[in-house]
DNA sequence: CGGATTTGACCTGCGC
DNA sequence: GCGCAGGTCAAATCCG
């Protein structure tokens, strides 16, 4: 992947808890010689990096990325929602204080993929499911895959497919708050990077959460808005528009730039 | 039979 | 230093 594609600015959260501390600076070791992850990733999406697994000696920087998507099932036992990666459960924990397990899973995609991601049911509305992507951030992803044709993506169970990353483009707004560093609009541009977020589970219906809209309440400009739980209902262009996408799994996710249309969000 | 899932054990970080 | 909680490992099991 482009090594720069690391370069622009990105968080470096150490850890869970300090997603929700933006004030504590715990900075990993590669914070000052390898560039923060960049995203492109929707506005609203949040985006972290913390510490892997503390089991293998050294401490690695990983992004996150943590997603809400709503479940169309209740069952408790319904599977995360598909996407265009292949996942293979490695684990599932009950969290202290959630009734719900959360479910560890890797990227089995391709050999070698890092990107790991947990999926766990809200504690605020059941109905949603949050899920975490993660990944190390200086890891050499493969060749990016070209976005124009993530919208003709393979199926996952059909081949190798590279890695999903959390990264992906973001221009420099370096000085903005961080709480809303990643509400770029124009990071909704997705180009022809990494962009696995862009085929991450969404909703059938095209629904997501901004968590971090309903806090900064409308910093985004145009989507501004009282948005305890940003949601974007999808046109009938936009349902058109993924007609094709046949091979897609049953979420889909569509970043759009502003102006263009309503946008997706992914929280 | 190979790959995926389940599940208990283990390891590490963090707070007290 | 200790205990807790989260995250991962790996053997057992399941499934196609």
């Amino acid at each position: 992947m482009d090594p720069t594609f690391f370069s622009s600015n990105s968080k470096q959260i150490m850890s869970d808890q300090e997603e929700n501390d933006n004030t504590t600076s715990s900075t990993p070791e590669n914070s000052s010689d390898s560039p923060p992850p960049s995203t492109n990733f929707s506005d609203c999406s949040k985006i972290t990096t913390s510490t892997s697994s503390p089991k293998k000696s050294a401490r690695r920087a990983i992004q996150k990325r943590v997603v809400s998507v709503p479940i169309k099932n209740e069952n408790s036992n319904t599977p995360p929602p598909s996407d265009s990666w292949a996942w293979r459960k490695y684990g599932q924990k009950p969290i202290k204080g959630s009734p719900y397990p959360r479910g560890y899973y890797r990227c089995s995609s391709s050999k070698g993929c890092p990107a790991r991601k947990q999926v766990e049911r809200s504690r605020v509305d059941p109905t949603m499911l949050v899920i975490t992507y993660s990944a190390e951030h200086n890891h050499p992803w493969p060749a990016s895959r070209n976005h124009n044709n993530n919208r003709n993506i393979s199926n996952p169970a059909a081949g190798t497919k590279p890695c999903p990353t959390p990264e992906a483009q973001q221009p420099d707004h370096q000085d903005q708050d961080p709480r809303f560093a990643d509400l770029n609009h124009e990071s909704l541009l997705v180009n022809d990077e990494y962009v696995w977020f862009a085929d991450m589970e969404t909703t059938s219906s095209t629904v997501l959460e901004s968590p971090i809209f309903a806090e900064s309440g409308g910093s985004g400009g145009s989507d501004s808005g009282d948005m305890a739980a940003m949601v974007f209902p999808m046109g009938e262009e936009d349902e058109s528009l993924f007609a094709d996408l046949g091979e897609l799994p049953e979420y889909s996710l569509v970043f759009r730039h502003r102006g263009v249309g309503p946008q997706a969000q992914i929280c």
